[in-house]
DNA sequence: GCTGGTGCCTAACGAACGTTAGGTTGGAGC
DNA sequence: GCTCCAACCTAACGTTCGTTAGGCACCAGC
């Protein structure tokens, strides 16, 4: 139950399932036909399915929130918009540098235990709360639109994770352009005056 | 296996538990037990389990269209932005209105038999053509900012479906302020000239 | 007062589920 | 040459799955 490369490799098969056909429509006998061995067999190296699921959860968390940190260190104190810009940047290269476990982090934490899923909805609201908080100053400083920062940063966020829902790695399109153009799209949502236009 | 008030029911109490634990984390006997009745009971409606999430898909696709066509109806020819914001706010319109169908039809469609899974992929590719023409036009009209309609349609169509992830009808938040926001926020991530800053 | 149909029941089917127990293999270290 | 351990096996467990079969209660229409 350690940690080995081969717990590794069932990880990554399993998140290219669940990804797929989500936690319950996968059972521990695909995972271990995609890795050639028995069900059963798996059971050597993880305590159970249930076991699988938490450690790319936990450890995909792990990976935005420090995806974030960094972002934020060498930039400290600038202004609101080149934070989010770089708050958005850190988020899709989390995305794209793993598109597997990035999904089954966003989408699958229903199927965690209950109390494993109540820990992993309050990580993700402090992350969010990044979001929100940097929207709020950027509003304050005339730089962003007043709109309301939950509702903005709720927004922005499901958008970039809704880059799993079609982004191929080996598509027509490169992850850098990919980027670049989601980074531009978050940052124009939020920016400028009020529009003053009837609908 | 007609039409009935009986048949609705089962495919709503079937769209709230889909929605909250997936096709495959919802047993045939768990929709029993929301209608107080045995799952063997839901034969007598239904052929199948997977004849429910069908019937859901199909006709939550076809209000997608249907609010699509009405939304580009009485304004033909009008220019681009306001076409595209007829359309976010249609699609956001149907979202809020069922947001159990609407959850469903946009996560669930990998749970469909392979025919039926390519028919719906084939729909939904029509659909999101829609929101492709009109920003490929914006762009040649110089409203909107040029980036690839493709990305640019992908990430608004995610971002507005992202609110099933969190919406809930009777929270804090109205139906009509968060959907004046998200047509907002749409209309702003994809208008304006090219923004040149560096990141 | 019989008929037909709707809506539900119990009982059961074979298959698949997550998981456990106990045993075999093969290579590394002393 | 023996020990150890990781990696895998087969066999089986109790449970749950989707689904079928056959039957009973109620009510409307003739």
């Amino acid at each position: 139950m350690v940690e080995t490369t081969r717990r590794r490799e069932i990880e990554d098969v399993a998140s290219e399932l669940f990804r797929e056909h989500g936690y319950s429509g996968t059972s521990v006998r695909d995972i271990a036909r995609a890795l050639d061995i028995q069900g059963a067999s798996l059971y050597a190296h993880v305590a159970s399915k249930q076991d699988v699921l938490w450690s790319i959860v936990d450890r995909t968390a792990s990976q935005f929130e420090a995806a974030a940190d960094a972002a934020l260190a060498d930039l400290g104190d600038a202004e609101p918009m080149a934070r989010l810009r770089a708050l958005a940047l850190a988020h899709v290269g989390v995305v794209v540098e793993d598109i597997g476990r990035a999904s089954v982090f966003i989408h699958e934490w229903r199927s965690l235990s209950p109390e494993r899923r109540a820990r992993t909805l309050t990580r993700r609201d402090a992350y969010e709360q990044r979001f929100r908080d940097v929207i709020r100053e950027g509003i304050v400083a005339g730089t962003f639109a007043p709109i309301d920062p939950t509702v903005a940063a709720a927004y922005l966020l499901t958008a970039l994770n809704g880059l799993v829902a079609w982004y191929q790695p080996d598509g027509r399109l490169g992850p850098s352009s990919v980027t670049d153009a989601y980074v531009e799209l978050s940052i124009r949502a939020v920016s400028g005056a009020a529009a003053d236009e009837a609908s």
